[in-house]
DNA sequence: AAAATGAGAATGAACGTTCACTCCAATAAT
DNA sequence: ATTATTGGAGTGAACGTTCATTCTCATTTT
């Protein structure tokens, strides 16, 4: 009794959430009203602020909502049986399966949080929190021999973020963009970078 | 007489668009309210309105403004006497060289873009200009045999396109990001995968 | 005098948020 | 067994504010 009323209150926040992130994606923050969400919700305004605050707690809500998705996504890395392998699938999960609506609110709640300080900060631990999980797959895979060690590993731990955030970018932007297309171009270009000189040469005859 | 009428006009339109420009970069474009570009732009709104029809024409006169130099930075590379350096020379200038609210700015745009088709249409015909270029100068660089032939050159002219939007996106968003330590790597990347595999050694050494 | 340039108050719509209220299920009192 | 009482869930009209845009009138230029 006392678990299903907390549970029926946190699954009308994932609705509103729900309705928030379709409605943000669709019209972008300042565009998407609360009527509109509260249309989406199928719930009235008074009703929506019992459970958020503001506006601006339903982008934080959807941020912490996806934190937790994100981190989990590498664990794929982890049990995949060699780096670049798992690289792949963390590439391909984030940046071909993940839908255009997600990019853009994703998008979405970056562009604003340079602006509310409390996004920001949120926002920024996240990525604080993936850099860092990066860099550490990238130094397990150091230690295992598995790249070469003479490459600042955190310095290409930005370079793999870079290159996240620019495929979700020319994504949500450039209609006519082929993820799949550039997909191998880019871990070619990662696989260059980063494996050791043994290692280098088969990756080469692929992307013909 | 006839000139300097226009020309005046000219100036007065550019003036505002700095000011809108300082506007949006500072607050985004839903923020910015056309009193404090006024303000900013040191004249009333009736007067302003006279030379800007709406607030979305603000960003349009941006784009096109912004297009000119964007398309004429491309110089550098054709004048540059060999390929990578020339590409060097384009990413310091876009990347490192440009102010972080030159960056958001243009972070700002896009994402606007992706909503007023009015805009999103002369932003995508900027990007296909500059996708042009790039592959233009791909080519030229591939038959003077400075840059492999095997390669995918329009996929890879979306790569250097994806690199800088990533390296701009990390820059307007993570303040702890130093696009000068990760050049170096995204250079060296891009030579891994344009690079003739003779001339691909001597580039390996550096980045240590 | 006519036209262009400018100012700034006015307008009306839209927005985020609040508030007074209803509804309903469950418990307590009779 | 019936009747109060409670309190969380939900409503939707209303509020104050903000904003893009327009209107009216003054000043300067030609």
């Amino acid at each position: 009794m006392l678990e299903t009323k907390a549970q029926r209150q946190s699954d009308r926040r994932a609705e509103i959430l729900d309705a928030a992130e379709r409605c943000f994606a669709r019209a972008g923050f300042h565009r998407a009203s609360m009527q509109d969400i509260c249309g989406e919700a199928a719930m009235s305004p008074g009703n929506l602020y019992r459970y958020f605050p503001s506006k601006e707690a339903l982008i934080a809500g959807i941020c912490e909502r996806n934190r937790a998705e994100a981190v989990a996504s590498f664990a794929m890395v982890d049990a995949a049986p060699e780096f670049f392998e798992g690289l792949a699938g963390l590439a391909r999960h984030h940046l071909v399966d993940r839908s255009r609506d997600e990019v853009a609110l994703c998008a979405e709640i970056m562009a604003e949080s340079r602006r509310h300080p409390e996004i920001a900060k949120l926002y920024q631990d996240i990525e604080k929190d993936i850099r860092d999980r990066i860099a550490g797959i990238l130094k397990q895979a150091a230690s295992r021999d598995e790249i070469r060690r003479d490459v600042d590993l955190d310095a290409a731990a930005s370079v793999l973020m870079l290159l996240g955030d620019g495929m979700s970018w020319r994504r949500s932007v450039d209609p006519g963009f082929d993820a799949e297309k550039v997909l191998p171009l880019i871990l070619a270009m990662v696989r260059g970078l980063l494996a050791k000189p043994d290692d280098d040469a088969p990756a080469r005859g692929e992307n013909a």
